[in-house]
DNA sequence: CCCTGAGGTCCGGTATAGCAGACATGATGT
DNA sequence: ACATCATGTCTGCTATACCGGACCTCAGGG
């Protein structure tokens, strides 16, 4: 499935991936207002290239040639083999679908799988959603950011089904919900311009989100502990979150329900206290 | 590939973690009898490292310092700090437990999603060992290769428990259980001497298992659909196995039972036929 | 048949990524 | 106080990893 903003690649160097910025390493580059234009057409690193993969492989979710990531990566195809080959070796890709296609592959769940046991946060929060969700009939997310993005990590959908447009795993653009305001709630204008990508804030339908107004909501959303925004993903749609700290107070991940606009005032004091409720819960929680 | 000349770059420190294979590139080339002849100890390349850095974080389980990776690695700290920022900054890796250290990410936990998904073995295997270990009270697991080792992918301890060596997602040698078997017993003698590392034919235990009698008990595994093995995870303890295959008729997974070692035949025997009829039933599914 | 376009391998040259090691800093211990 | 150790950054040299491109095979399709 593509998700709208997908510029076709018209035989570029440019990796057709929705928003990423591979080119930034340090955690410290990123709130840099770094240009990142880099002048020559140059050699890139393997390491680099694997991290492209990587992301190449997640957006389109399913087994793809060797020669096709070469080709949409705009790399060498004998470099995208020699990387491809190692990491099949090491079981972090591997041969899927028809016979040529590669994926991701079993140790990536292997290290999925230490990544959930050491993280008290995705455990219990997984367990929140599915409980919330039984328990108010919404539909009810666990939200963390990744880079510049956020992605949906658990989903459980209402009986009362409501249309949804993010599936679990997919990175979406943080002005694009109610969660994503917490996650860059600590900024500055300065830092948030240099964070977010400029097209992130315009949403799937077409309309742009001011980035002071934005800032000024995710200031607002964090003093409250909750927050709340009509017609973001949808027109009929409004999104509830509340913000999952560690240790240190930082915002880590949101605990959300995607409800009718029609939904009464009433129930979304209702369902805002059960967030705040169960956010409070993880947040308590080590890890 | 007549030509047995070619040189591999076969450089690369030795990283202190039990048995792996990065070096071999293709499913081809694990079946040739390369010894790993390992020449000077040169430069080694950034993939090589990231492949390490990963395989580590995996058998250590939980987050450790920057500096320990290189320490352990053998590895330069500048070239560690470089690629592990460069992770970092891809949500690949990320820092966890107290400040300095670091551990797999959110992106890992997302590419694991999207195998899964793709994965109708895993998906399917998960339910079925939480299914036959509440319908026989017994440890159930799914197991698959990785690399020259297998993993347990999934586990469901039994009510009366019954200690249980491994952990799942922990790579455990292939001639130590009963699935293993079924992994290799395609193979033929030098095929299987140049893919299984000489000291995992060591039990824990310090016995050793004869490479011929092994291989003898997987052809007749494979004849038999069912593999039943005691004694080998522990004294008081029998492994049971049932092959999964894909639509090639290959042996992708097993799915097993670990019962104690004093079960009674006609046990042994309705545990069989659970066993083979999930096999199948998984094994029927398409991915 | 030949032509095209896949998948996959191999090779030599050169831009550059990795290495060694210095440096700054902040805990910790005695 | 000093000594020790760990984290993290930076720099210049050079071994080499990436690249371009040739090459082979196989599978259609006309």
């Amino acid at each position: 499935m593509e998700d709208g903003i997908r510029q076709r690649t018209n035989g570029g160097g440019e990796i057709p991936v929705a928003g990423d910025e591979r080119k930034e390493t340090t955690a410290d580059a990123i709130s840099r207002g770094k240009p990142t234009r880099n002048a020559t057409p140059t050699r890139a690193r393997g390491l680099d290239r694997a991290v492209e993969i990587f992301q190449l492989l997640h957006v389109v979710r399913k087994p793809i040639p060797i020669g096709e990531i070469a080709k949409r990566l705009g790399a060498p195809r004998s470099t995208i083999y020699e990387i491809v080959n190692l990491f099949l070796a090491a079981g972090i890709l591997e041969y899927s679908g028809k016979g040529a296609e590669v994926f991701f592959g079993r140790a990536i769940y292997l290290y999925a799988n230490d990544y959930f046991a050491t993280h008290a946060v995705v455990r219990l929060g997984e367990e929140e959603v599915r409980r919330l969700a039984s328990l108010t009939d919404e539909t009810c997310q666990l939200c963390m950011p990744v880079g510049n993005k956020y992605a949906v990590v658990s989903m459980q959908n209402s009986a009362r089904l409501f249309r949804i447009g993010s599936d679990v795993g997919v990175l979406v653009p943080i002005p694009w919900t109610a969660s994503g305001r917490f996650f860059v709630a600590h900024m500055t204008p300065a830092e948030l311009e240099a964070f977010i990508p400029p097209e992130d804030f315009r949403l799937q339908d077409g309309r742009k989100i001011d980035p002071a107004l934005f800032l000024a909501q995710a200031k607002s959303a964090l003093a409250d502990g909750i927050c709340i925004i009509p017609g973001l993903v949808d027109e009929h749609a409004t999104c509830v979150a509340a913000p999952i700290t560690d240790h240190a107070g930082r915002c880590v991940a949101c605990i959300c329900f995607i409800v009718s606009a029609a939904t009464s005032e009433q129930r979304m004091r209702e369902l805002s206290a059960v967030l705040v409720e169960s956010a409070r819960k993880i947040s308590a929680s080590p890890g």
